[in-house]
RNA sequence: CGGGGCGUAGCGUAGUCCGGUCAUCGCGCCUGGUUUGGGACCAGGAGGUCGCAAGUUCGAAUCUUGCCGCCCCGACCA
């Protein structure tokens, strides 16, 4: 495999795709904007699904599933969100294909037309909410705290692996609340999941913050996000979570009966992740050699390779590493052994790094009779030779460290590119020359908003929590303004 | 849906203007041997309705027309 990973400067987005398809995680499929996941990257999405799936349970959360076609009548009852999702689309208006009478093939049977149109779920407010009228009758059923693992598909016109596709896999939480405040402190629990995962787990620092009206989730009355930046100085919307008020309970009539036996509508919230987060860990952290995993979601830890040239000695290396190895897994390693004669080492260190994989281990006869190992971390490249005596707690350590230093470097990176502007002027060389998160004022209105991203492709990607407030004036209009909020070009 | 480009082996490609041993090269794949501390080498081999259809011609990957598909730029995108 040629070693061709080093446009990153030049072509960002032809190095991402490049980098998807030769480490192996996905490919474009034969459907137009529908992606192949393959078993490397899906065993990535795993770790992911197996880490959020705990954290929903810890807070108290149940899977559930419910059905991939939603009636078209359902869309039409929450005004605002039909408008957010109808040219996005999938519908479903038979049922029946039949021989073609004129020649070979089938073609639609026009006798099985629906009589109702059936959407392929763009999202599942709507058919979640329709069930849940019939699970809550009074304040004993709620809270519900419900997540679904499913498939979701939105008509996009142009897309990208990972990032956007047609199809795509995420989970979606939908939660009913007895009061407003409960919903709001959901909303905001599920977003400091999203954040603690994204940082812990992706190494990707992350901004938690509100959307704009523009910006918000089509039926919401507000939508949190946290937002991330990638290498080329976009930024990633990695999750979102949304407080719905009472939208959907009154477009789908969801009430209970209150301990006062008054019925009022219930107060909601949804929220998800999705695949695309597998795009923000390739473009977080990857660099010319390929993919670099934080140990913690890396299908495989650990590899080792051994350097040998009869099968004497790979016999030798391979009993000398084999306690290791067990003691390894024992403590919940992945550690792949790979003694393959088809390829030599040097194509084996090349693989590896493409693939991500931390930590490699290396032993030829030279290191057998030293006594010693050579060990090579993916993150900084650095390799060197150690002792092999204590090899199982080094290892476990320095993936510890190597999580950390992931995380850090990435922070560092996120951090050196806040940029504070005072004028437009600036915004735009900003914008252009450095990239990143600009933090400007903003006087509030949708009508700034829009005309800021006509003319400088930037959108808001977030009115940060947890900032102080700074009058100032807005870049655009000039009117007042408290606070700053952060502008990029987005994903 | 507008503007541009492309379609030749599993992948990436040359050849198309100017029709005639042009089906080229690289990677990958298979067999045998030598190798193995950073993407091995040698020898041999398999694999293609040149996107589809019609037309022009003695002759079409090449020219004409129609269709299909894909990519890029825009529009669109919680």
């Amino acid at each position: 495999m040629a070693k061709d990973l080093t446009n990153r400067e030049e072509n960002y987005a032809q190095w991402y795709n490049d980098l998807v398809i030769k480490a192996d995680l996905a490919e474009n499929s034969a459907v137009r904007g529908c992606m192949v996941i393959k078993p490397y990257g899906y065993a990535i999405w795993e770790k992911m699904q197996g880490v959020l799936d705990g954290m929903f349970k810890e807070t108290g959360h149940q899977n559930a599933y419910f059905p991939l076609f939603i009636p078209k009548s359902f869309f039409s009852k929450e005004a605002s969100h039909v408008d957010g999702f109808a040219k996005e689309c999938a519908v479903v208006t038979h049922y029946r294909l039949k021989n073609d009478p004129d020649g070979k093939g089938v073609v639609v049977d026009e006798d099985a037309r629906l009589e109702e149109e059936l959407i392929v779920r763009p999202t599942s407010e709507t058919i979640i909410w329709n069930t849940y009228k019939n699970w809550i009758q009074s304040y004993r059923d709620l809270p519900l705290l419900i997540n679904q693992w499913a498939n979701v598909v939105r008509w996009e016109m142009r897309t990208r692996l990972f990032l956007r596709t047609a199809e795509f896999l995420w989970q979606e939480g939908h939660t009913a609340h007895a009061t407003a405040e409960e919903a709001i402190e959901e909303t905001t629990r599920m977003l400091d999941v999203y954040a603690t995962f994204a940082e812990q787990y992706l190494a990707l620092p992350v901004i938690k913050g509100k959307k704009t009206a523009n910006e918000r989730f089509a039926g919401a009355i507000d939508t949190y996000c946290i937002e991330a930046l990638m290498q080329d100085g976009k930024a990633l919307q990695a999750g979102t979570s949304h407080f719905l008020g009472q939208n959907f309970a009154k477009a789908f009539d969801v009430q209970f009966a209150g301990k006062d036996g008054k019925l009022d509508y219930v107060w909601a919230t949804s929220w998800g992740v999705s695949t695309r987060l597998m795009g923000a860990l390739i473009m977080a952290h990857s660099d010319n050699n390929g993919l670099v995993l934080p140990p913690k979601l890396a299908p495989i830890q650990v590899v080792m390779v051994p350097i040998y040239k009869s099968e004497e000695e790979l016999s030798k290396i391979t009993e000398k590493l084999q306690p290791a190895i067990q003691a390894l897994k024992a403590s919940g390693i992945t550690v792949k052994y790979d003694d393959r004669d088809t390829h030599r080492p040097g194509f084996k260190f090349a693989e590896y790094e493409l693939k991500g994989v931390p930590v490699r281990l290396c032993m030829g006869m030279r290191d057998y009779q030293q006594n010693t190992i050579e060990v090579a971390r993916r993150d900084t490249g650095e390799k060197m030779a150690m002792s092999f005596d204590g090899v199982v707690e080094k290892i476990k350590s320095l993936l510890e460290e190597i999580q950390q230093n992931i995380y850090h470097k990435a922070l560092a990176f996120r951090d050196a590119h806040i940029t504070h502007a005072n004028t437009l002027e600036e915004f735009v060389d900003i914008l252009d020359n450095k990239g990143g998160f600009v933090a400007a004022h903003w006087d509030g209105t949708t009508e700034t908003e829009l005309k800021i991203k006509e003319e400088t492709k930037a959108t808001i990607r977030c009115i940060p929590l947890h900032q102080p407030d700074e009058h100032g004036q807005c870049i655009l209009s000039g009117k007042p303004s408290t606070q700053r909020v952060l502008f990029a070009r987005a994903y």
